[in-house]
DNA sequence: GCTGGGATAGAACGAACGTTCGATATCCTG
DNA sequence: CAGGATATCGAACGTTCGTTCTATCCCAGC
């Protein structure tokens, strides 16, 4: 595990190929699916080459997972730090920067959605440990509108995984050709998600509740 | 494929069983992950005994798919048939009733979200066109919200995709002790998501906009 | 020119996979 | 009671899996 923390030296070039390989067909065909020979092949590397730059397959998922939230958290703290105080500018800040990444990197995108839960404990907890930063900053961005806009009534959690759920969806839907930009989408989903937000700040109902007893025992 | 049609006759309480038994170990383990021999195990049907009741491992998560899609499709055109004309109650219906089904069916919903496209065409052709049924009527309900209200600058796609990220995501984070229960957050999306849309009626722009031209070269 | 270690690959390992075969119970019908 | 359909299973088939063993190749440093 901790064999991978600096591997052999300017052995880098080959590894980032293989991980680059990996990535694409983790993406095509999940991580179980794929197999290390589809790698072999796909990368040119012989079967037991491959195992010269990691251990495991798990280890190579956990790279790349690793890799990406890593890269991802990281721009997002430099961005946030010469940015101005305003939460609603570092949450759009925030909405772009995610999207810009997910969008140029669609295939990690979907690996890092898909293959959320594949790892197990040694390699999940660091993972779960950048993630969890992640998840922290935006939180801790929308707590501050909270308190500055006096939203009484915001559960700011939820707000986080609506918002997250918006923004990685989109690795099941989107068409580069057919949608907008990651520009043009940080701006609707910026503007779909604050307008939400701030809409319900003065008044508790604006529309009509759920007012239904309905049925709600349906068998599966 | 057409052998599922009608499966042998009063055998449907035993594949009931294994259907349901089939979706909790998908969620588990994922499709590719879990095998027949984990089936055999926790359903308490022999191995050979499975192949009784379907064809094969993909016509499995086929069947248990088309069920739950069906079944969501089916109440919602229901619950709309004796529904107000209004597009913003309608929403609301489709909201509550995506949330509440997923939400007393995590383990379907998981095997939904997660497995989307591990079907092959013969199988993910007949799933593919509930779903775009379920598609629709969210994004015609959108159309009508637009036409009614005059949002000239709505791209009800996004909205559709996005609400639906919202919506799906939530497999991923809800705990049922710690979040609240299906109409709550029924409400709570609904007050987002139609915050949002409409909150962007009047004006272009009521947020400042990208104005950045920052880099954008950003190397995997 | 020898040598030692980084880098690579052919061949094989045991295990697990999805699926099938043939046989056997069980049960309704005639 | 006979006999076919329904339902079930143990055992096996052929394939693929992740991983490892061992041998080789290449090349810098002595």
């Amino acid at each position: 595990m901790a064999a991978t923390l600096q591997r052999r030296p300017t052995a880098g070039n080959k590894l980032d190929h293989i991980l680059s390989c990996a990535t694409r067909i983790f993406c095509e065909k999940g991580y179980e699916g794929a197999s290390i020979r589809d790698l072999s092949r796909h990368s040119g590397v012989s079967l037991a080459g491959l195992y010269y730059y990691f251990d495991s397959k798990e280890e190579l998922l956990y790279l790349i997972q690793k890799h990406c939230f890593t890269t991802l958290l990281a721009r997002l703290e430099e961005e946030l730090g010469s940015a101005p105080r305003d939460p609603e500018a570092r949450l759009r800040l925030l909405i772009r920067n995610h999207l810009c990444y997910f969008l140029q990197n669609p295939e990690a995108m979907k690996v890092l959605a898909h293959e959320a839960d594949s790892l197990t404990p040694p390699y999940a907890r660091q993972v779960a440990d950048i993630k969890r930063s992640y998840y922290r900053i935006c939180r801790s961005i929308l707590d501050d509108l909270k308190r500055q806009r006096k939203l009484r009534r915001l559960n700011t959690r939820l707000a986080v995984m609506s918002l997250y759920g918006m923004m990685n969806w989109i690795y099941t839907w989107y068409k580069p050709r057919l949608d907008p930009d990651a520009d043009a989408l940080a701006d609707h989903m910026s503007d779909l998600f604050l307008g939400g937000i701030l809409a319900g700040a003065s008044g508790s109902a604006r529309w009509p509740r759920s007012h239904n007893g309905r049925r709600r025992t349906l068998a599966a």
